[in-house]
RNA sequence: CGCGGAGUGGAGCAGUUGGCAGCUCGUCGGGCUCAUAACCCGAAGGUCGAAGGUUCAAGUCCUUCCUCCGCAA
């Protein structure tokens, strides 16, 4: 390839840091503008603030864009066309680009998905392939087309999953992204490359999660308990209610043994290891919590201070509460 | 100025109408026991987040500030 590639830089959250991060190290290839969501309202005090992607370039000294909206944004949309860019590269971004931006670069649009695609497209593939029980995920780096996480593949690297929670999983999908693109740019230049259709019968959604996808239903199966804990990670997070008031899960897993009689939700035990649980099949052992207004601990500590009687059902407590 | 909770020995909490600063666990010492995360006896360890104010007297009431956190996004 010759000279450097001029790339328009799309991303929004944490994850599309590390691969914006490489180009703008890298010797081969210039990020001419970053586009990211607008400043939101938002944590406590509601006092706007970057996204992590416009952090990361302002300190990176690239000019930033934001757009409220691409789709039907002429203005915007000639800017990007006045830029030139030899290609575009999306990370997270959080808007469905439009077919007149699809057209602008001349090596097209290349996306960092985090998940084996054509497996969990859509928003939340990190979290969705924890919950789902899957062995190993991956980072798999594609064309852009106009459907959602549709267009044809470049690459694709894997990690297996373990017991790793979707925190942790991020940050090491995050930084595979930005490897395996900074892989391919140059391939790409040189049309070294081979992409391959997806099987869109062998596709599958991982929608946007929202705080209700983190209640624990202790009816559900103990295994299943497990992964949600450790899919929904920092956000939304895992909680149920312990008399009455929220209790954050930050932490649990299977607990030995198969118990059955008890409601979903009694507290069978308790101790230095954790609150046993009671599920619709199996038991849980929660091992960190967090209470409203009081910071993250393990169990031990919370019991120092707060006993939990045996018997006690978690949950929500029934009430006039009519929400749905 | 979005709503709200919390800062008390190492940890988690209690502290009533202001009146000697407590509990559980841990730590240290000793004892019992074949033995133990068990049990018994004893000890150390706190400028009660910071500053100011009211009072004979403030952890407790008033003011300001700092820090942490829940909701909401």
């Amino acid at each position: 390839m010759e000279g450097r590639l001029r790339v328009v830089y799309m991303g929004t959250p944490d994850f599309a840091v590390p691969p914006l991060k490489a180009m703008a190290e890298s010797e081969i290839c210039d990020v001419v503008l970053v586009v990211t969501q607008p400043d939101k309202a938002r944590d406590r005090g509601k006092h706007e603030q970057p996204t992590p992607v416009k952090a990361a370039a302002a300190e990176a000294g690239i000019p930033v864009s934001q757009p409220v909206k691409i789709r039907g944004n002429s203005e915007f949309i000639d800017e990007l066309r006045e830029l030139a860019p030899d290609m575009i590269v999306v990370a997270a971004y959080g808007q469905i680009l439009p077919p007149e931006v699809l057209d602008i670069p001349r090596l097209g649009c290349v996306n960092i998905h985090a998940s084996l695609l054509p497996r969990f497209r859509g928003a939340a593939p990190i979290q969705h392939s924890i919950l789902a029980g899957d062995k190993e995920t991956g980072i798999t780096l594609m064309f852009m087309a106009e459907g959602l996480d549709t267009g044809d593949m470049i690459a694709k690297s894997k990690v297996s999953i373990g017991n790793k929670n979707a925190d942790e999983l991020h940050d090491v999908l995050s930084e595979m992204g930005a490897d395996l693109l900074m892989e391919y740019i140059p391939r790409i230049a040189d049309g070294d490359i081979a992409p391959e259709k997806q099987n869109d019968s062998r596709s599958c959604y991982a929608p946007m999660l929202s705080k209700r996808d983190g209640e624990i239903d202790f009816s559900k199966d103990a295994a299943y308990i497990d992964r949600q804990v450790r899919a929904m990670g920092a956000w939304p997070g895992t909680y149920t209610y312990l008399n009455g008031v929220q209790m954050k899960v930050k932490s649990a897993e299977v607990a030995n043994g198969g118990t059955i009689g008890n409601i979903p939700g009694t507290v069978v035990s308790e101790g230095k290891d954790g609150i046993i649980v009671a599920c619709g099949r199996g038991m849980v052992v929660i091992k960190e919590i967090q209470m409203p207004g009081k910071r993250r601990m393990t169990v031990d500590e919370f019991l120092r201070g707060n006993s939990v009687e045996l018997g006690t059902i978690l949950g929500k407590v029934e009430d006039t509460d009519g929400e749905q």
